[in-house]
DNA sequence: CTGTTAGCGCGTTCAG
DNA sequence: CTGAACGCGCTAACAG
């Protein structure tokens, strides 16, 4: 079947069908204005015969305003991202809303790239996830957000004036995490990040912080092992952390995110420690690959979904004209089986 | 900064302030026509100074064409999703398309409101990914395809007429699978599927077929856990296998999809059984999800990053006027960690 | 309750 | 090389 050479039906189309006006196929479409019951059906009828669908696109541009949202991630091999999207276009839909997708592949070009897209497509508002503001000029943000409302989600550094944010308090949550470890009798705790985020940095802070007022801190215990969001993140992870494990001998080993932390412990495995009997992995989000793994990732929760949720909320109250705002959500621990008392300690 | 008071410029005030007729700045932008240098420089220096940018609604509703391409998917909780979204983004942006996304959340019934909301958005196509063909009436998509180009991926089952399709040969590929477990001696071969998804049942026609052959069928060892593709199938599969492989005894299990084949190694694992050394698990999908874990899972490679660019392909060729097409692309086995010769058999 | 009309922002004839 | 005018599909006045 062959198609595109037909015309779709428009509102003309229809009151022609029905004998009415543009202007009443409107009102029954909408269902804003009265309209007699029976030319009413008379519509009804046409639209159902004709197959007419309303353009949207249309309808936004007379009222200037869209009803579509973008947004940016920096990729989606990483389930924490997954599970933010999840959250943020159950809501969005929610709202009638629909959602433009970019993935801007960890790459602070291609995100630039994406956000200027979506601005082009007259989108009502945008949400970054994740962005890699260290990286881009500082006006770009500024001059996008002049325009349309933005919502940066885990954006844990610089502030956009104008731009909402939703964020995690990583420092804390790290914080929290390493006191955690501590307390289990861990002093040799290795530090395992990735590069091109923030969020990274924020945590180094807290464990360089903390590990300097108990005098433990040593430069060779923090390991980053670059991209922390790909698909090969895993692996790359196990890969370097092997050999400085075997060498450095730590008690437990602090990972930025779950990714990593599932790494740890197939370097672990592979070196034929015991988690968490010879050796404890903290992961960072509790994705849902923190519970994949055996033993179940021991991990900081940063509740994915209502970080979605919370964006949706911020955005759309800015596309109404609210100022910005800041929302903190704060990261709770969640026990499982990879992290245990240091045994050295016990001893 | 409060914002959206302000409207954004147009090519009316680009004109204005360049002091030449919209048309001009039209040519500039679109770069399709000549313009004197000299004027193409005060056009330009006006957009510079407005921070104009062209509205893509606009010009698309006048150009009555679309460049914005719409997918729906099941699920993100299942990582087979987020690499077929991931090449598909990939294409759609290297053709200068944008991507509206919606997830059916596994439901059938959200599945067509995502579909009509598409259609209603004029988006130039749509793309299906598994959808739920059996559960939704077969003139649904029939009247979506006689207005928007749409392409299926991974329908197995019902055929939509004047839809394209790119399909994996799972027929073939779960036949292989199972023949390459036969070849290792595997006899008690546990098949393990979930509900919603023709796959599943195109699968487990192949199991049946083969076992029935050999004479081993029985009808105890198909296993369906439930949604095949949520946060929870993990854990559940390995809760609905514990039992069944302790009574059972099989010496592999067949699982529809990688995230049951974890499950089902979680499940041995807690049965105090080795992977493969006991017993053998196989997967299907080869998401990264198979190399997150521990032995790393044999599995059948369905080329995602290659369904979402072929999904692409046809669904701008259809939107070019092409004829529908159907490519079936072949799985192959990947060899890991988690299967082995078949002890009982070796003894 | 209903019809007529203007205009959203843009690109493209068609004349100059 | 440039401008005027039309229309994409739709909704919101404004009249009746």
């Amino acid at each position: 079947m062959r198609r595109g050479d037909r015309r779709n039906a428009t509102v003309v189309d229809v009151a022609e069908r029905a004998q009415v006006s543009v202007a009443t196929v409107s009102r029954v479409v909408n269902g804003n204005y009265a309209v007699r019951p029976s030319t009413r059906d008379r519509v009804l009828e046409a639209i159902d015969a004709l197959h007419y669908v309303p353009n949207v696109q249309a309808r936004e541009l007379n009222l200037r305003h869209s009803t579509t949202i973008g947004v940016v991630v920096p990729s989606l091999y990483n389930m924490f991202f997954a599970e933010v999207i999840d959250g943020i276009e159950a809501t969005v839909r929610q709202y009638h809303y629909s959602l433009i997708f970019n993935c801007a592949k960890n790459d602070p070009q291609q995100e630039v790239e994406c956000v200027r897209a979506l601005v082009s497509r007259n989108v009502a508002g945008i949400i970054v996830i994740s962005p890699n503001t260290a990286h881009i000029e500082s006006d770009f943000y500024e001059s996008v957000v002049a325009r349309t409302p933005l919502v940066f989600i885990n954006n844990g550094w610089q502030q956009i004036h104008g731009a909402s944010y939703v964020d995690n308090d990583e420092r804390a949550g790290s914080r929290k995490a390493l006191e955690y470890l501590m307390g289990l009798g861990h002093q040799r705790i290795l530090f395992v990040r990735g590069v091109n985020s923030d969020s990274y940095t924020v945590k180094e802070e807290s464990y360089r912080q903390l590990m300097q007022e108990k005098g433990w801190l040593d430069e060779q215990f923090i390991v980053n092992i670059g991209e922390g969001n790909s698909i090969d993140t895993v692996e790359h992870t196990a890969d370097t952390l092997q050999p400085i494990i075997k060498r450095l001998q730590p008690t437990a080993v602090f990972c930025c995110n779950d990714l990593m932390g599932i790494g740890a412990q197939n370097a672990c495995q592979r070196l034929g420690l015991r988690v968490p009997e010879d050796i404890s992995v903290m992961g960072y989000d509790n994705s849902s690959l923190a519970r994949l793994v055996e033993p179940k990732l021991t991990t900081m929760d940063q509740n994915m979904h209502q970080l979605g949720q919370n964006a949706v909320s911020l955005l759309l109250d800015s596309i109404k004209g609210a100022r910005s705002r800041h929302i903190t959500l704060q990261n709770t621990l969640v026990e499982r089986r990879s992290v245990a008392s240091c045994r050295k300690s016990e001893d």
